[in-house]
DNA sequence: ACCCTACTGGCAAACGTTTGTCACCGCGTC
DNA sequence: GACGCGGTGACAAACGTTTGCCAGTAGGGT
């Protein structure tokens, strides 16, 4: 009582597997009126042909897979959106993974994957370089906003300019003490991030407090406030907008004013960042175009870039041109102020 | 320079293929000191064992797809949360899937997908029941939110509880004339819930206007907004809370008090409800529960329940009991006041 | 009458894996 | 010394599909 296979198919339709083959994949090749009571045999037993079967015997599955620490964050989710639509574009199936923010989880999905789609595309992976250096051996992969410092690994990652500019606005509006809140300590993009704080507090000469790491989400927020509160800064930098909301709510409930007392800046521009009161200034992040941007690097290391897209013509232009590295920029909105 | 195959890693071991596969799967069936040998080889190599044969050989491919009508509404993330937990704990592959709400894309999808795992999760279809049918006689599939009216296809609900108090809320809060925001025209959500509506203003002798289809985006609520204004209504229910945060929006910029003038209630509770200003009063779903329910479903009918799930023991529960109806309630937040 | 061509449909191999079955080896036992 | 036995490794079949190749047929031109 298994699924109908194409032998099913056949023997309804009175002809041999390799007819009913052709006459659903070859048009013109079998004489219509053959074709036609195939294709009314396979309709008749809901047939769906095995895509193992047919990716056994090409080479290639047709899918690549995408892999994010969490689905759940707004910025994975455009990030997504972007890939999703230069693969469809490329009749590539693209197959999402969430990990939950798990090196296990994340190492034990690449396993499970990597033998299923043609390549992978890791999404700030939380792997450690050499890690991901063992894997990319092992499968095509495109690293998004993670570089392992192995040339071999195929990168695309997002530049530094967003978090430099909102250092300097901050300085500009007078704050000479800052604090930033790290993201997780297995997250290269938050490494990157700190030392570009870091760097542009120092030629500013501003004062910086370090107030370690927290995990990036919303209810890590409510520690980062405590601790900005505890350092005496006048204005914090968060990892990623999830903590910042976090800071908000917290620095809200303890009544502490936004941004008149503490100024707060946080990184991506996700969903929502302008649905806070005050509404969040913020690093945008290209996150749709950061999608699209790594999934042809993809499409192009593994071959599968469609010479002609079969949707939008020219809108996604060839695969696997254009820069490794995004520019971000400082959005201001309302949770910044001077001193 | 394809990828290595078991022949590669056998060839290089110095035995058979039977013996590398066995030495990789069975444990202790080999000699240790040959498996081990296999294991080297199969490392420097960096192989890979291909899903696609494993899957042609057992008849299971060990994955089942979620298809999600957008996966940057929050709602759908918390969705795919909830059945990613519980498939992970049953050793099941999960492939997520955004149609970006195209019926044509949905189907484009389901047919790629269809082949590659063994059962499908349809989240808040937009196809009609007639389709939803013929798919559910070619694969085993759960409809989410979708109620095709054919009893083969297998479905998992929310209840409209939740509608019935938000509209019990307003009357009671002394609103006369309500105003409902429809969402797609193709949402079997939708039509059940403006029945809600519509059925319990009727019982409270409440006028309704009903303000047409809007997409479940937030841009779309601006026009929502208009509406409300023109109707003259001093409440208004939308079909999901992107729309709510639309007309919020849309409401504010026109000078329009929320809740003085209007009050607004939105549904599902997503991410955000809670950081617009007002905070949105809106009907909580259990986003999560609904997608680890459908999942248990599915691994039901699909006989991919393992027995002992390998990761929380008892928390996910024997995967095809519980109701196939979720409860929903209303959450009053700062979005309704008294007329 | 013959051959060439065009068209249709079938045979069988191949893709990479798993696994039932069997052969072989060395050992201990009678 | 023959026999049985446990342990180890190889052979080959099977999974469902695609496709190169070939055979048969019909029709038309010479």
């Amino acid at each position: 009582m298994s699924r109908p296979t194409l032998a099913d198919v056949a023997a309804r339709a009175g002809v041999a597997i390799s007819t009913a083959s052709r006459a659903l994949h070859r048009p013109g090749r079998i004489r219509a009126e053959t074709a036609a009571r195939v294709r009314a045999a396979a309709d008749e037993l809901g047939y769906v042909p095995s895509a193992a079967a047919r990716q056994l015997h090409r080479s290639s599955a047709g899918a690549v897979a995408l892999v994010v620490p969490d689905l759940t964050n707004p910025f994975f989710m455009a990030l997504v959106r972007g890939s999703t639509r230069l693969l469809r574009a490329h009749d590539v199936v693209q197959v999402v993974a969430d990990v939950e923010e798990e090196p296990e989880s994340e190492e034990q999905t690449l396993a499970a994957l990597a033998g299923r789609v043609d390549g992978m595309l890791l999404a700030a992976s939380r792997l450690d370089a050499a890690t991901l250096s063992t894997w990319s051996r092992r499968v095509p992969l495109v690293a998004v906003n993670h570089d392992a410092g192995d040339p071999e690994v195929p990168t695309v990652t997002i530049g530094t300019q967003g978090v430099e500019e909102a250092v300097e606005h901050l300085a500009g509006l007078g704050h000479r003490h800052l604090a930033y809140a790290s993201g997780p300590a297995t997250s290269w993009a938050d490494a990157r991030r700190r030392t570009a704080v870091v760097e542009t507090c120092a030629r500013l000469g501003v004062r910086l407090t370090d107030l370690g790491h927290h995990p990036p989400r919303r209810d890590a927020g409510a520690a980062a406030a405590d601790a900005v509160l505890r350092s005496g800064a006048t204005a914090v930098l968060t990892f990623n907008d999830l903590q910042a909301f976090g800071v908000l709510d917290r620095l809200a409930s303890r009544g502490v004013q936004v941004p008149e007392d503490v100024s707060v800046i946080g990184h991506d521009d996700i969903f929502g960042a302008d649905l806070t009161s005050p509404a969040l200034t913020t690093v945008t992040v290209p996150a749709e175009e950061l999608g699209a941007r790594a999934a042809a690097r993809l499409l192009g290391a593994v071959g599968l870039a469609t010479a002609a897209p079969s949707a939008p013509p020219a809108a996604t232009g060839p695969a696997s041109t254009g820069p490794d590295r995004l520019a971000t920029h400082l959005t201001v909105r309302g949770s910044t102020a001077p001193v």
